[in-house]
DNA sequence: ACGATGAGTTGACCGCCATCAACGAAAACG
DNA sequence: CGTTTTCGTTGATGGCGGTCAACTCATCGT
């Protein structure tokens, strides 16, 4: 069907799925001109390597980043030290919509593996926003978008016993590795227990039981960083039903 | 310092802040005409009784709500019946953020006793801050603190316990009323037990718990609804060192 | 004003998950 | 390629907060 569009636009729209800014240009439907326009948005690109910041907490904010290649976290710290991770963000998602709030950064980004982001200076984000009405509307939804999937992460936190947690990570995990055209029931971990057991209010200890348990029960196989899903509708039914509840 | 300013601005501010509409309006540091074209988006006011639902989960989304008078909460549903409330917001604050990505909402609001909305249509939102860019400034910024909000929250659900939670909310929810010229250190509570548990994750008897071993501690008064913090420096600390940690 | 209903408090008990600990395996480093 | 360090697994124990229950007290509606 691509082969419809006019070559510039269908060269365009390879080179945004190439550079995978998916949440940004894909979805919004764009005229040929408008497509062409947001080229100037795409600066300079970023790599970095594992356990590298792409940006820390309190640092300026003056970019959104869209990662290109790779895997990052999304850290927030207390006075005392104490660290919570607030997301997972994989190819095609957009980092750093935390500053726009007060012009400092509030949770640190940090590369899970070697990864590479383009880099939308913001200025020119909203500069353009006014003159494209659909790269605002889609802009919006990005935004929207992050404040619904916390929301849902509140509830995970707040109502849900482990194995809920557990199960909601990995299926929306395989969902999003779906969604990128990989494997949905095959895939591999790039964060730690620790970090995964940070981000659902676990110890490292209880998501490690947790997965064997899961496994004993023959809902998944878990080999390290290797999880491979047996058994979906099972996993999705720990979920809505906890406990016959 | 008002004085200086040109009358039908000094006016629209006074107009506004009877509004309430803090968040978009004030911070913004308009032009007077762009002042003035911001009365268009203002459109009808709507009435509330308590417990009744400004929208539904799965309404279709259309207008964003700001808080003339009265509160709100919001709660998100699961499958199974499982409810958890995701926030409290009271005058001045805007409500209907989680609509925009998906153009149904994902929350319901309900008043939390009888309060009165201003209906900003989205649609007339978004045209206008194409025209205004301090408006369109504005608006990214409450959403971007919308999604620090939640992070928060995130931070309380995933690494603290009860008794810090509660602390965390006493001394939110203070430094709220404070913003809005009441007091803070004397305020009623216009959420029950329950839906304070549910907003932080615990279970009513546990925060009715916590509140009596807060007054037994001499850090607050309670009686019913009506709360009265007697050291905020101590309830800060409670929060910041949860164990000698 | 009064009764009915919902809201809040307190106690006793229990279960889930944290904690502490030891070991094993993989991956990162020179 | 071997060494070191980080990461993951599993077991034993304990504590925080959930659950169940009984009772009191506001508050809402008629």
């Amino acid at each position: 069907m691509d082969l419809q569009l006019p070559p510039t636009l269908r060269q365009l729209r390879v080179a945004c799925s190439q550079c995978n800014l998916m949440e940004l240009c894909l979805p919004v439907g764009l005229s040929e001109e408008d497509v062409a326009r947001i080229e100037e948005l795409i600066g300079t690109r970023r790599k970095l390597k594992r356990h590298q910041a792409l940006y820390e907490v309190r640092s300026p904010f003056q970019a959104l980043y869209a990662i290109r290649a790779g895997s990052f976290k999304t850290t927030i710290v207390l006075e005392d030290g104490r660290e919570q991770v607030t997301g997972f963000q994989m190819t095609g998602e957009l980092l750093g919509l935390d500053g726009i709030s007060t012009g400092l950064h509030v949770v640190s980004a940090i590369a899970l593996e070697d990864s590479e982001v383009c880099v939308i200076e913001y200025a020119r984000l909203e500069a353009l926003a006014r003159e494209i009405h659909g790269l605002q509307a889609q802009f919006h939804k990005v935004l929207s978008r992050e404040i619904v999937r916390e929301q849902s992460v509140m509830m995970l936190l707040g109502t849900m016993r482990a194995e809920e947690r557990l199960a909601a990570f990995l299926l929306n995990l395989a969902q999003r590795f779906a969604a990128r055209g990989f494997s949905g029931t095959e895939f591999r971990l790039r964060m730690t227990r620790e970090e995964i057991g940070s981000y659902l209010g676990l110890k490292l200890e209880t998501v490690s039981r947790t997965l064997s348990h899961f496994q004993e029960e023959g809902l998944i196989e878990v080999q390290h960083k290797n999880i491979r899903l047996r058994d979906r509708e099972r996993l999705r039914g720990l979920i809505q039903a906890p406990l016959s509840h």
